[in-house]
RNA sequence: GCGCCUGUAGCUCAGGGGAUAGAGCAACGGAUUCCUAAUCCGUGUGCCGCAGGUUCGAUUCCUGCCAGGCGCACCA
């Protein structure tokens, strides 16, 4: 909490001769509660005063001896730490009542001051299915969107369709000569799968294919009335596909922005490079140079015309920057394109646009199998929509077993099985690989979503059974809670504000995942070794208004990661 | 060949210049007259990949090596 900080910071600025900002900034947590609560490390003033740590800490302890603040009550020496220990009342009635007071806005600031962030994100590739690979960029993109508006950022959510490019000429090929209407009408995306994958596979034996294709979205991009009635008719179909998950996930973007979007951009950016004087050609192609700057050359125009993708992603955040003026332009895109935005943001920086530097690419591992990565074009590949389905089949088996009396069965279910393939993916360190196993996606046990949501449903049900006169806010009430699993709940509560800064500052929701898993493990102990109806007069109003904050925080922080805090479950 | 990422307990992973390196899973043993046992408590486990370097102090930073992953001009 920031005022027991700063109170620490005060205290101690005169006696060490620091500012309060620069003691604030040196304070740490102690690896164990017996060792306090906040811990002023010595060493750095050692030099200046010439004195061994230890030392200093035990002066700076007897000077503060006779003293306690209003949120901390004693100081002690302990090897190198002059470790601070708070007071318990009045500290867990502060955080409570911040978070009363506060409610769904706790953990909340206004940083960003309403700047924009346009975060690119999701991005799947048109006319391919929507497979478990893409739910990373979804998901932490999602997160990340919700976390930078949580702090007064102006998030864009920005769907940067790949909608454009050679796969299409594949797939009309494929399509012009294997095609048929009615598998196409019975199921578009499944059978246009089906189409890229044959095309592949056909492609080995007959290199001709792909110099048909590479011609036919030669084609697409000179307007060829074929080829473009293909590309609408294909992208449609593809797009009524993503809609269903996207409602399923409760994810709106602001702009579907394709790679087609920027076509008419594409002449005009060219020029601009070749203007700024760093384009020159080479075999035919227009290239820009970057060995310099230590990275391989960036094609911006193939021998035949055709743009790249990177061209498209040059005009792209361009366009962004014209549009948005943004104070940063996230890109969620896979660890295997982090040469593509090193160059991209070169290229950015080498035409002048200072703003480059506000480009950051948020990358992120692969989701693999044991016996390989997962490949379009090979087939092999598992739907986004059968592991979202499979999860919610699993979580529904497990709430009529534990739970069959539940009145809706489907909310629940639908909240703990997205919940488990959300977190599943959001609360490990974003650029790890991730090993895709069926009995992990449907485990609900241990470090879960359905261990945070079930904490949450059982405050839900205690605070159903107390009287609704129980749930008023209690000042002297808030000053009880002195037990220590209270204590322990009440500081872990007062982490969210900075664990969300953390997950922003990092680009990392992971931060915020981990410590949700804190909360509902403290509020389990609590909840074992502290009965809350069961206590007597304003103990128990006590006990309400940390099992109320307790609620409001792990609701707060998942809506964070975009996933549903049930009730009951 | 060059570049980037990763390497922590049997497995999956947190952590991260400082005080005794932590969880979950799996195994075993306990807890329910009481607010949902999807919970809690207990038991065991570590050359923090290897070798150097910087530092008062390195698992954390730097260099080299090893292993795995991912990239490196007409795909996205």
């Amino acid at each position: 909490m920031q005022k027991l900080k700063e109170e620490i910071g005060h205290i101690l600025s005169p006696l060490v001769d620091l500012d309060p900002a620069e003691v604030v900034n040196l304070l740490e947590v102690p690896p164990e509660s017996e060792y306090g609560d906040y811990a002023f490390p010595c060493y750095t003033l050692a030099k200046k005063l010439k004195k061994a740590p230890p030392l200093i800490a035990v002066d700076l302890a007897e000077k503060l001896s006779d003293k306690k603040g209003r949120y901390w009550s004693k100081a002690e020496p302990r090897g190198p730490y002059l470790n601070f220990y708070l007071a318990p009342a009045a500290y867990g009635r502060e955080v409570l009542q911040q978070v009363w007071d506060q409610g769904d806005k706790y953990g909340h600031t206004n940083l960003g001051l309403g700047r924009n962030v346009p975060i690119d994100y999701s991005s799947p590739n048109i006319a391919k299915p929507f497979g478990v690979g893409h739910i990373r960029s979804t998901v932490i993109g999602h997160s990340l969107y919700l976390i930078f508006k949580a702090l007064g950022y102006n998030s864009i959510g920005i769907n940067h369709l790949g909608d454009w490019g050679t796969q299409f000429g594949k797939l009309i090929v494929a399509f012009e000569l294997w095609g048929e209407e009615e598998k196409l009408e019975a199921d578009p995306v499944d059978y246009l799968y089906k189409l890229y994958v044959r095309f592949h596979q056909e492609a080995e034996k007959d290199a001709n294919l792909d110099d048909e294709a590479r011609s036919w979205f030669k084609r697409l991009e000179e307007g060829d009335q074929e080829a473009v009635s293909y590309w609408n008719r294909f992208r449609k179909l593809s797009l009524e596909n993503y809609a269903l998950i996207y409602d399923l996930l409760g994810i709106e973007f602001e702009h579907y922005h394709g790679e087609s979007h920027y076509n008419e951009m594409l002449d005009q950016v060219i020029e601009l490079v070749k203007d700024k004087g760093i384009a020159k050609e080479s075999e035919g192609a227009l290239i820009v140079d970057l060995e310099q700057h230590g990275l391989p050359p960036v094609m911006l125009r193939k021998k035949d015309g055709a743009t790249l993708y990177i061209t498209r992603d040059l005009a792209a955040a361009i366009y962004r920057h014209d549009t948005f003026d943004f104070a940063l332009s996230l890109y969620v895109v896979g660890a295997e394109q982090v040469l593509h935005f090193q160059q991209l943001f070169k290229l950015l920086e080498l035409m002048g646009f200072e703003w480059a530097k506000n480009c950051v690419h948020v990358p992120f591992g692969l989701i693999r199998f044991k016996e390989g990565r997962m490949s379009t074009r090979a087939g092999k590949i598992i739907l986004l929509e059968e592991v979202l389905r499979r999860s919610i089949d699993m979580a529904r088996e497990i709430i009529e077993e534990k739970n069959p009396d539940l009145d809706d069965k489907e909310s629940a279910a639908k909240a703990v099985g997205l919940g488990a393939v959300r977190f599943g993916d959001l609360s490990n360190d974003r650029i790890k690989n991730i090993e895709f196993d069926w009995e992990k996606v449907l485990d609900f046990s241990g470090e879960t979503a359905a261990y945070i949501q079930y904490a949450h449903a059982r405050i839900c049900s205690i605070m159903r059974k107390a009287g609704a006169e129980q749930k008023l806010w209690n000042d002297s009430a808030a000053t009880l809670l002195v037990e220590e699993e209270e204590t322990v709940l009440i500081k872990t509560l007062a982490m969210l504000p900075d664990k969300i800064i953390a997950s922003a500052d990092n680009y990392r929701p992971s931060i915020l995942a981990r410590y949700l898993i804190d909360v509902a493990r403290e509020f389990n102990r609590f909840y074992h070794n502290c009965p809350v109806l069961s206590s007597e007069g304003e103990l128990q109003q006590g006990r309400l208004l940390l099992i109320s904050a307790t609620r409001q925080v792990i609701a707060n922080g998942l809506a964070l990661l975009g996933i549903v805090a049930p009730e009951e479950m």
